[in-house]
DNA sequence: GTCACGTATGAAAGATATTTTCGGGTGGGG
DNA sequence: CCCCACCCGAAAATATCTTTCATACGTGAC
């Protein structure tokens, strides 16, 4: 039986994708009363009526099964099942497609779903924003420094800081020599033992952070190799760097703090670092890798499954 | 007997609209083999399997109705049908939304430039992700509860352990009490410290790893209340938490560890909780953080204009 | 290795939803 | 006023989805 129906409409174009409503709006004309009532109701509330079953939509609109089932068949579906998954589809379309509020500031009244969106989207920004420009023949030179270093130190306090810990992180797990350092007189003190060839960076978004900038000076004058992560490419900071990688600064508002897209933006370049040094080290790289994840399986409880 | 099942679900939050794919991932992990393999087939083809039958997609996937009905439930629906129904919604994005994506995994000699592209998309991939998988209900209980707790301790080992000193770094500046642990002995001595009304969170990856599961049980049993931010909403951790918060799991390459986008996706959940806290505290929050830029003022060199 | 246990799985029964059938009702024209 | 054609819905027939249950499988203990 149905095999036969879908036989049928097997010859003719499939059924329409989201044009429904004018289909709708044509075919109108030529639907008898109980059909016009059901292919309204379809039309008005696309997302509401495909959570209905035949029943559903049949007593909805005061009709019975087979009416709705007509209806289906003359919009050009093999059923009604067919003409729901249509509908679900549309829905689906109409909800993303209203979605530009997004670009707003995020507000003290603000429902917590929209926080989320308005903060998802804000940080996708700052990534774009900061692939962008991000200068790769910097990245690359810089790639190449850390890669052959001796050693590495990471200047960082506050949320920077926190980024300097975890690109050290990254490079202990490849096997490098790298140190964070938070505290500003033992960052100096250490940039010190630093010489050529040896590799500092400095995290600062202001590209004014004298806490940073100072123990990257010295470094630089000891002859390492310097690298400076700022938000402001013609900061302070910058006189001492060999290299310059800038992040991208997203506006800010009195809820959402420079920190938070400048911790993203850091963090990218500092995940582009890692891989471009995992790269170029790999023969040494992917065992050290694979090592530290089996030193730590054993700190992990067996999981359920 | 149906209804029984609908009121259970009534209870939840509805059904993910679109995150399929991130939900996969995210369950993966926790599904049989036979479930995974239609998991599989049904987030890499929604189109496809839409226009399938429970028999129809058992056939495709070598498996029976009941698996597909099961994983259908795991997914988060009240059976097959809604799930198809979903898929439909999927479909017709994906078909309007045109995503090229740049999804080629990070080769050992990709440029740099290439590097950075792969590296911002998939960054972009996981917030997308993540925001469309977490739970708005959970989320606002968190908040509720950080807001008025009298104390927050944040447990987080390794990388997760620089999301949890950022979550204290956001929490101190709107002026609430707040400490990270990396160490587990620490932990759990200033876990028995907390009581009802306090706040204790841990993150973790994984889900499984003892030194941050430990003192959250620790803090659950002495009354606190207890917030797991884990890409795995079933392992061990979710024991002891009343408040759970997803983050998603992207697919992961030799070059490119877990750790990476996990990170990601929990810097976001982390930044709704800030957020969501600084909107409920705003009259104490917005001074607060006035008051430690201008502390902060003074650090910073004058910069060049 | 072998045994016992818990779990995963598919076949088939059971429940729902969809489609078809069929006959009553309605309205327009003769 | 009667007849015809066609719209319409109740109910039967069918397809689809869900649940149950027995089996097989893998896993860990001994």
């Amino acid at each position: 039986m149905t095999q036969e129906v879908k036989e049928i409409f097997a010859g003719e174009p499939p059924p329409p994708p989201a044009a429904l409503a004018a289909k709708v709006r044509t075919l109108a004309p030529s639907m008898t009363r109980s059909m016009q009532r059901v292919a309204e109701a379809v039309a008005n509330d696309p997302a509401g009526c495909a959570a209905l079953t035949v029943t559903g939509l049949a007593e909805l609109t005061g009709t019975s099964e087979a009416t709705v089932v007509r209806t289906a068949r003359l919009l050009g579906y093999p059923g009604y099942r067919d003409l729901r998954l249509a509908l679900a589809g549309l829905a689906a379309q109409q909800q993303s497609g209203r979605a530009p509020a997004v670009t707003a500031d995020i507000a003290v009244d603000d429902p917590i779903a929209d926080v989320v969106a308005k903060l998802a989207y804000d940080e996708q920004q700052t990534l774009a924003d900061t692939a962008a420009a991000l200068d790769t023949v910097q990245l690359g030179a810089a790639v190449g420094a850390l890669a052959a270093a001796r050693r590495t130190d990471v200047y960082g306090v506050g949320a920077s800081g926190l980024v300097a810990q975890d690109l050290t992180q990254k490079l202990l797990r490849i096997g490098l020599i790298a140190h964070a350092h938070n505290d500003p007189h033992l960052a100096v003190t250490n940039a010190v033992q630093l010489r050529a060839k040896d590799v500092a960076i400095a995290i600062t978004h202001s590209g004014a952070t004298g806490d940073v900038i100072e123990p990257l000076r010295v470094a630089f004058e000891h002859g390492a190799t310097t690298i400076a992560i700022t938000g402001r490419p013609d900061g302070p900071v910058t006189q001492y760097a060999d290299h310059i990688l800038t992040t991208s600064t997203a506006r800010e508002s009195e809820l959402r703090p420079a920190a938070m897209s400048s911790r993203t933006s850091q963090l990218l370049v500092v995940d582009c670092l890692f891989i471009g040094v995992a790269q170029r080290t790999y023969e040494t790289a992917a065992p050290a890798l694979s090592a530290s994840y089996e030193a730590l399986a054993h700190r992990h409880r067996s999981t359920p499954r």
